[in-house]
This record gives structure tokens, C-alpha cells and sequence, in this order.
DNA sequence: GTGAAAGCGCTAACAC
DNA sequence: GTGTTAGCGCTTTCAC
């Protein structure tokens, strides 16, 4: 049933170690037999067995992705995977043209913390992999897993001046947001974040502090609150901001808790934008789709997909190992939430 | 630097043989040996070479996930996301309890009908495949591979008798909708449909027709359109079947393609739900912001991928190899965009 | 119980 | 140019 090369080379009347060699368009060799081997090989169907030819060269042109949640209790939130999916995708399309496969495996971000993580590098299934980070936190394993020399690049987070990593520029990203709501007039802001524990939000936070402390605004601690990335906790997150007085724009860390702050906006009978504008970020349908249609910031998550994936397969191939760290602009998009202030 | 059996046997002082009989737990060995063999492994750090062991053993533990959109010529829109990724996740969360790993493939349809499919099979470096399909389209390869004696499970499409398949009703999904529809007094549907070489699209149209037929409503070729899954085709939809009078439901086979819709709705002046009901399908987070909210279907895809890997697990493990169709039941989510008609 | 050896399917170094 | 052979790191059969 399954042929392998000893019967390619019995049909073209070569040896096994010949056939090999005209296989992988070895020199040295005459054109007649090469061309009796790749005729044998179109006449059984052949390809070269996967598993044998990885062990034989020690090289297995398999990546892997490992994409760390928060705490994975049930499933994905959908607010998160409109940022995953693209990514991966964008790893998908560079991975390919480099004649490598995609494991992927989605894991909570404690399982960074076993043991496990480390077979990654002993069990040579893989010959680098990507870390979809989002979670602040002690990724000891991934230090060490470097440090056996397996190559690594991490997405979202920069954990290690010695780790590659492939980042969005969230600080400038908030900062041209802001900026563009101080140019509209805006002086009286409040701040929907995300968990505290999550790279995003802290730099977003970060930035939105930065420029209002920059542009000689003040920083309302009360105007600063919480959320989950989800529809539900922006729209209890504006309740709160309101409680404490009514800004005039709000700037949301994803799109999701801006569509949820919107409904409680309304509902408080105000209007936007005309009594408040309201900035999102992620630039996902859920944008698209609200009354008035929502501002928010896209970020390039295809191309640092890409990108990563390029950094991986350099390092994988060895070439000077340093890390880098590479950084991506993000941009806003302007639609109906925002306006200038009366 | 590489730990391999060779020094774990050493260091315990016993034959290659012996130490790998200790690591696998077979019977015929002595507890003192075994826990010396265990004990060293422990020492060195040591993890069996994957690669090494999948060809000694002639099995992988690896299966590949084909997701084959419909033409691939940048990346895959939002819409069709929400769509895979709960599947992929679901798939996911099976595969690795079995100890399995998952490759991750994007191609094109057309790529499903190139020789490079059967590699899957030849090639041998998965066991199974899951074939995630959108497009109605020829599927030859397919059929080949599974004839070769590959296990495949399809998903959203069940394309042969003889293959495994995990799909969602959509004809009996819809067929509620629009019951739930009349139960609030419609007669005039008007309907929004995706690709018509979609499967998903072809089966809603179906169960559409079908349910009106059977509910001796008459279907007015002008009211049934063809959008292409995106927000701003469900906005041209609408237009185009309120050129030709105004029904008091509209069905869109997506929540964004309903969502464009109600845009336009509301543009000419329309009320939803009050002059309109408008219903989507897929349950996103889009049918939770729009204003109204939009009523949808929401399928199980997470149970979708579940089921389809715990199918290709059984035909990986040779357990009777018959193919199973799996049909899985959509439920309806009932919010404002759905009213009894005036 | 344990060790020796063959074999999984391929590549690569080295004779001829 | 081509064939032979020794691995790659593991499992498994079969003597001892």
C-alpha cells in the first residue's frame, strides 16, 4: 500500500541512496537517472515520508503558536479573538510561503508555568514557536526555554530585551486618539480600561495618562475605571463614570466595552457625540454597526502576524540571533462618535 | 546538549531496550530497574524525542484542521471568523485531551482540488484530517483521500454518504425563525441571502422557501437577494428589496448583513421593529449592539468542533469506520429587532 | 527481567 | 556517477 523510496529506487533500477539524491536535486548526479528516478516516482504516486525525513535531517519545518488567554475557565471571549484570529492568520500566510506548518495550541496562561512548556524545545516537534501573549505575568518558563536556545517570539508583549518580539504601539496609538479629541475641543475625559493585568490595558492606560498629563489636563481617578473587554462591563463602566459627573468624550480600550458604554450613554438620556464622544479601539464590525457608528483605532494585526512570523523563521534559521524588537503604528478611524465638543 | 534514551539507560545503568520498556510502563520489569530508569530520567531532564518515537511507532498524535474559505484573495472577512473560530477552538479543546496536536491549514477552495491534497495522506505527517467547507464545490480530492483510507470528518458540509460529517440544521434554523415570525402575525418576508455557492446560504434559502410554501405564504422572487456575508451587502440587500415594496419581516442569513440592512431600513425612513422586523443569524456580538438589538439564531459551533474531533478521533483509532452525520440544532434568540406586525 | 539487534524511512558521507 | 553503509532516536521482538 504505502511506497517508499526503496520501491521508487527498485522500479528505476537505482539504489535507495541514488534515488535520494535525485530527489533532492543533488549535483553529481546524470541526468538519465535522475529523470528514471522522477519517472518511478510519478508512475507510484511517491512523496517522501514526513516523520522518516524529519528524523533523518533533524529538522521538522513545523512552528507552533501558543496562544495564552487569561484565565481560560469556558471559551474565548468573541472580543478577544477578533484580535487572535487575524494574527494567526497573518502567521498562516508567511509560515506557508516558507514551507512550514502551524500547531496550534491554545493554553492558560498558568500552563506557561509548568514544566510542559519546556518540552517544546526537548521533544523537537517543533523548531520555534510564538507566544500570543496578553496577560502581565511570570513567564520564567519562556526565559528558560530561550535560553536552551529554542526560538522564540513573543506577540503583544515584550518580556525580554533577549526575546524578539512584535508589538502595536498602544501608548502613540491612545495618544493620537486623545490628541484627536483635544483637537475637537475635548478637555473632560474619562477612561474605560481593561483588566489591569493585561499588556494592553496597562499601556493604553499608560498613554491616556501621558497625554492628558502632557496637554496639561487633569486625571480624574473617578473617570478612570475597569472593565472586562466585554459589551456587559463598558456598559456598567459608564454607569460609573456618569455617577461622578458627565465627561465630554470617553475613550474605551476596545470597541465592545465602547458599544456597552453607548447603551448606558443613552440611556442616561445624553447624546452622542453631542454631549459625549465616545472612542473605541480594534476597529471590529461591532464599530460598523453601532448608532452613531463608532471611532476607534485599527491595528495592523495581520501584518504582525506576518511579521512575527518572518522574525521567527530568520531565527530558526539561524541567522544572527539577536532579538528584535519590532514595533507597529497603529491608526485611527474616524466615524460618527466623535465630535467636537459645544 | 540533547538528552537521548542512550544516556538515560547509562546513567541507570541499563540497555537502551530496558530503559525505554521503564518509560512506557511496559509489564516484565522489575520495580527496582524501572524506578532507577525513572529516576534518571528525572536526573538528565529527559523527554523522548518526538520525532524519533512517531516513526518507530508509525503514528503522529498530530491532526490538521483544512478550513477552505471561498476565494482566499487577501484574508477572510470578520464575518466568516465568528464562524471558524469557535469551531477551531472547539476542535481544539478535544484534540488535546486525547493527546493530540493540531495543525492549522488555510487554503482556497481551489486548492482542495490540487494534487497537493493527497500529500495529506502520503505524507503521513497527520493521522486525520478535519475539512471545514464553506463552498459548494468539487470535492474529488476529498473523496480520493478518504478512499486511501484517510480519516476525515467535514464540517459544515456533508459532501458524501461515506464521509463523517458535524454540520448545524440550518434549514430547521430557519424554519423556526420564520414560524417565530408568523407567531407575531408576518406574511410579507422578504430575505437576504449569502453566496448562493455557499452551503450555509443554499440550505437557509432552502428552509425559507420551504417554510413558507408549507405556511401557504407565497415567496416573491423579488424579495429573496443575494448579499455576499458583509455589512455593506446586506445594506445594498435592503435597498434593493424596498425598491420593490416593503415587507414587514426580513430574514439576512448574517448578523451583518443585517445590520447593514437596518441601516438602510432606517434610512428611508422606516421604523424597526415597528414597520420591519429584521432577524440575523450567527448570534455575534454585532446582533447585541445594533440598535434595536438584533434577534438571531445561535449555533453550537463549539460543540461543532467538539464533535467533529472526538468523530475523527474514533476513525483515527480504527473503531469502526463507518461515517457518522452528525446534525447539531440552532436555537433562537429572541431581541428587540422582532415585533408582532401593526 | 534484561540485553542485543532489527527496523521505522530517510539522508549523507564515503568508497568504488 | 552510483552503491553501500552508518546513522537519526526510538520501539519491540526474541534470545538469554
Amino acid at each position: 500500500m504505502n511506497v517508499s523510496l526503496k520501491d521508487v529506487a527498485k522500479l528505476a533500477g537505482v539504489s535507495i541512496g541514488t534515488a535520494s539524491q535525485a530527489l533532492n536535486d543533488k549535483p553529481c548526479l546524470s541526468p538519465s537517472t535522475k529523470e528514471r528516478v522522477l519517472l518511478a516516482t510519478k508512475k507510484l504516486n511517491y512523496r517522501p515520508h514526513a516523520i522518516a525525513k524529519q528524523l533523518a535531517l533533524q529538522r521538522t519545518n513545523c512552528l507552533t503558536c501558543f496562544v495564552a488567554p487569561s484565565v481560560k475557565t469556558t471559551w474565548i471571549h468573541p472580543s478577544s479573538w477578533v484580535f487572535y484570529y487575524p494574527i494567526i492568520e497573518g502567521i498562516l500566510n508567511k509560515v506557508i510561503v516558507h514551507h512550514y506548518k502551524l500547531l496550534l495550541e491554545i493554553h492558560t496562561v498558568e500552563d506557561t508555568r509548568k514544566e510542559m512548556l519546556l518540552d517544546l524545545a526537548r521533544e523537537k516537534s517543533a523548531e520555534g514557536a510564538f507566544f500570543v501573549l496578553q496577560v502581565k505575568d511570570d513567564y520564567d518558563n519562556i526565559f528558560t526555554l530561550k535560553s536552551m536556545g529554542f526560538p522564540i517570539v513573543t506577540i503583544n508583549a515584550n518580556i525580554s530585551e533577549k526575546i524578539s518580539s512584535v508589538c502595536v504601539e498602544n501608548i502613540k496609538a491612545v495618544q493620537k486618539s486623545v490628541e484627536y479629541l483635544i483637537s475637537l475641543g475635548h478637555q473632560k475625559f474619562a477612561f474605560i480600561s481593561g483588566p489591569m493585568n493585561h499588556f494592553n490595558s496597562l499601556e493604553r492606560l499608560q498613554g491616556y495618562k501621558k497625554i492628558l498629563y502632557e496637554s496639561g489636563l487633569k486625571v480624574k481617578k473617578q473617570w478612570i475605571v475597569e472593565g472586562n473587554w466585554t459589551i456587559e462591563s463598558g456598559y456598567q463602566c459608564a454607569g460609573r463614570i456618569i455617577e461622578s459627573g458627565i465627561p465630554t468624550a470617553i475613550f474605551c480600550s476596545n470597541d465592545h466595552m465602547a458599544a456597552g458604554a453607548m447603551k448606558r450613554i443613552k440611556e442616561a438620556g445624553l447624546l452622542i457625540p453631542d454631549d459625549i464622544s465616545v472612542m473605541g479601539y480594534d476597529d471590529s464590525n461591532v464599530a460598523k454597526v453601532t448608532t452613531p457608528t463608532l471611532s476607534s483605532v485599527r491595528q495592523p494585526l495581520h501584518k504582525v502576524g506576518e511579521l512575527a512570523a518572518e522574525e521567527l523563521i530568520r531565527l530558526v534559521k539561524g541567522e544572527k540571533p539577536d532579538a528584535r524588537k519590532i514595533l507597529l503604528e497603529a491608526e485611527i478611524v474616524k466615524r460618527e462618535s466623535c465630535a467636537a465638543v459645544r
